[in-house]
DNA sequence: AATGAATGAGCGTTCATTCAT
DNA sequence: TATGAATGAACGCTCATTCAT
């Protein structure tokens, strides 16, 4: 019964937040889809600003955390499927934030130091992986930061298209996992394209 | 002498925008900047709202062009590297205006069409680069498509933390170029890691 | 307790339209004279408009509901000489609506379909003692209606000579309706003026 | 060609005036359906209250001469309604600055005057017909005043009806005058109603 | 804890008027 | 005389936040 109301602002905030951005957002509408009177929003809430860097941040690391948790002990090219997979599934599940995010912009002010840290310890995972796997044992760390952070980027972009724009579900994760997994940068490789 | 102000205003509001968002730059921030009176911006935009969209479309387009031109003729390894090099410069180049999109989000009302149309748009220059070089000879269109996008997000993502969140110059771009251009994905594959 | 605000920008705002009329009157001069804040209009109001034509609908419908209770069963001279007194006496009674009226036009955008609808209601109520006192048993229904409206409008024109340019009081009620009743059109009838 | 451009806005003005009345007439909807430039209006009038006023002042006081001219010499029932057809005729005439007036408030500040000395001038008329005529030989001035404005509201008020609320054309002129004509006071006089 | 009426600073926009050319 | 770009004061309205109950 404790925090019953909290969640009920969320939960509104959330979807309205998806649907309409935070800007476009009143707190009138959040406390109307809550059921709760415009005071209660401030019993739990500092701020709108609050509430939506609240959502926001523990969206996040709750999916930073099921990331963290998904990479133990791949290697070899099938491993490597199954971690791109993942990552889309993650980003799948989570449309409602990244949609909030991609609508509200990642380096908005409410939201600049909150996806830093997000994207970090993102490729703090994917570096780890890189580093464990020896895939690029030449690299220093920066080069390993610019691998990493790529890798995000085209996961991500595929993400957004398929998820965001295209509002596609789950069901189209594996057909974009096998086309990422046997990606190649530019020309073919000899023998490759006249195969 | 025409238009003079109407360029003011452009130079001021992206400034402003680039700053602070378009939130949070008022219209009367953007005049002052400019040196203009308040009636003075409603003679040249109909609204806030447009200018900013007219400002974001007309730097995609003219970035659009400046890719669509810079593409032709790649072949093989090195050709490679130039594009990816040509577009972090792009990128580098562009700085204020892709702040300006990540900050207010590129799925945001006032945004979405644009910029749905401006990856449309590389993703297409991606395609067709894709196509030339029979990269994937084997793939259908949807399958090029999730390519190009992967492709795009990856080159976005390194762009966005050099050159948004760590603000670098164009200084870094052979770098990141150079790095792009030798990813693998995965494990190291038999000798070529070792290579 | 509650809705005193309301009424307390109700009676501001009467008084602020009848002295500058409509466009003149601002609705900081409303919340100012009622002693509210600005915001507290808009929790009462949708907007100045709709305040406006608000009052201007509600005084009107008390005076067609006067109107409909004031006028049973008469007949005969004195009668009409009631009849005739009484809606002058409304007029005099209402002199701050049909001020804030004639001040804002009644053929006004804001206010045509409400006073084509008070007029319309007062022509029914009259052309019904036209039939009930058979003044007119060989006019068909258009012509009762002319009847209708200029009777009205003989009276209205009287008030609004006296009550609003001249700003006279209730004492002049009697000395015009004696007028009134006793008026007939063009020359004097054989007998007629003499007797 | 002098005063070419003047003629042209003040026609534009009179056109948009009884289309939207004076406040949602912009000086700038003037200039634009006269074809001529912003300034140009300043060069003729100097502001647009005055444009305003000018238009209705100048209209009214054509109204009032066409009066003055059209009431000589009559005299028994037919004069009558010759009179009453006449009056009628003249707002049938001038409809597009009667709507004018009506839309913008006989009471308005900025015709209160003009309109107030235009009724003044009508009443003078009509007293000084009655006065001829004899009809009303045992009233005093004030009671002759009476009697003159609510003859006037008495075809005002038909005019208003059929001409700008229904908005019909010169051909119910004679049905009104008719009905105006044979209009009576209140219950049926011995005989009358029993025929 | 919960309410919801009240607040008021602040914003985008309008438009009559001016003035340099 | 004619232009039309430029002006800036002013207004209606919003909405996050507060506070008395």
């Amino acid at each position: 019964m404790r925090e019953e109301k909290q969640e009920k602002i969320i939960t509104a905030a959330l979807q309205l937040f998806e649907q309409q951005g935070y800007h476009a957002t009143k707190v009138s509408d959040i406390v109307r889809e809550a059921g709760v009177a415009q005071g209660t929003f401030y019993l739990y809430f500092k701020s709108k600003e609050d509430l939506f860097r609240g959502i926001v941040e523990s969206c996040l690391q709750e999916i930073i955390e099921t990331m963290e948790k998904g990479v133990p002990e791949l290697c070899g090219e099938t491993e490597i499927y199954r971690m791109i997979e993942g990552t889309l599934r993650v980003f799948a599940h989570n449309k409602t934030i990244f949609r909030i995010i991609y609508k509200h912009g990642i380096a908005s002010s409410e939201l600049r130091d909150i996806t830093a840290e997000f994207y970090r310890r993102m490729m703090v995972i994917v570096k780890s992986e890189l580093v464990r796997l020896r895939s690029y044992p030449e690299y220093n760390d920066e080069e390993l930061e610019i691998v990493a952070y790529s890798k995000i980027g085209m996961v991500e972009a595929a993400a957004y298209q398929w998820f965001v724009v295209k509002n596609s579900g789950p069901e189209v994760v594996e057909k974009i996992a096998r086309v990422l997994v046997n990606m190649r940068l530019g020309c073919p490789q000899e023998g490759e394209a006249a195969e």
